[in-house]
DNA sequence: TTAGTGTTATACTTGCTATAGAACAAGTGC
DNA sequence: GCACTTGTTCTATAGCAAGTATAACACTAA
């Protein structure tokens, strides 16, 4: 698995490897089961500190993507993968300011529907 | 127009503000050409700083959501809110963050589509 | 024993959020 | 002219999060 983390972004690096993590399992480029790198050694490859590593393999483990034991972390199964009350309210209310933004603009219903069919489909091709 | 805004919540205070000010356009309770509250009135009412409200309706104005001058700040008519190219990639990125995190618990497409269409709903039927 | 896991603790820097007070320029209304 | 209200700018402070850095601890496996 490669992971690209951009230092120039705004956006917090273990946010940014959160998000690379679970691009990784969408596509399929992390197998059922499969365990990650320890956090020292993927921080040493991606030149950032331990703790930001663990931040972020910590916070995937408390949203139920990974599970942890003394050997390090691990995928979770999808069927394992369950989503919290907070988790999905967190999700609905970023799902509200978005759609807040977008209608600002007149955005038809038409447009948000196929916004959203495109982004998906972006997703699922990406090599 | 009523603005409630919850400091316990761990959302930034302007940015709470700029979210009230833009489901307050939405309905309909600001009216075009409308003039809003002077930031030191405004930041008297909710109780906050006036650096708070000023750096809220800054924010707006960069958005395209207001205007001001020497006499405050004012509503920007519907056909006059164009969106930049900047915050349009940021938009998609943030539905792009979302789509993600929901694929991961296994969501069907179906699903993703109804959400967003209650999520409408919802921000459309509120009083 | 040695090496590699995750875990914990402390400390420091940097930037953002929010508050606070003060002063300035420009327009409005008397 | 004068008083009032606008937004604007400046400085200062406090609290918190992000990231880095170092060190030590417990557990496991070769």
């Amino acid at each position: 698995m490669l992971l690209e983390i951009d230092l120039s972004n705004e956006t917090p690096i273990y946010i940014q490897l959160m998000y690379q993590i679970k691009k990784g399992i969408l596509k399929g480029h992390l197998q059922p089961k499969e365990s990650l790198p320890s956090v020292r050694v993927l921080a040493g490859d991606l030149g950032v500190n331990m703790h930001t590593v663990n931040k972020a393999y910590n916070l995937l483990t408390e949203e139920g993507v990974l599970t942890k034991n003394q050997k390090g972390y691990f995928l979770q199964p999808i069927h394992l993968r369950i989503q919290t009350k907070e988790s999905k309210k967190l999700m609905n209310e970023r799902m509200k300011e978005l759609m807040i933004d977008a209608l600002v603009y007149d955005c038809s219903k038409e447009e948000l529907a196929d916004w959203q069919k495109n982004i998906i489909k972006e997703l699922e091709e990406e090599e």
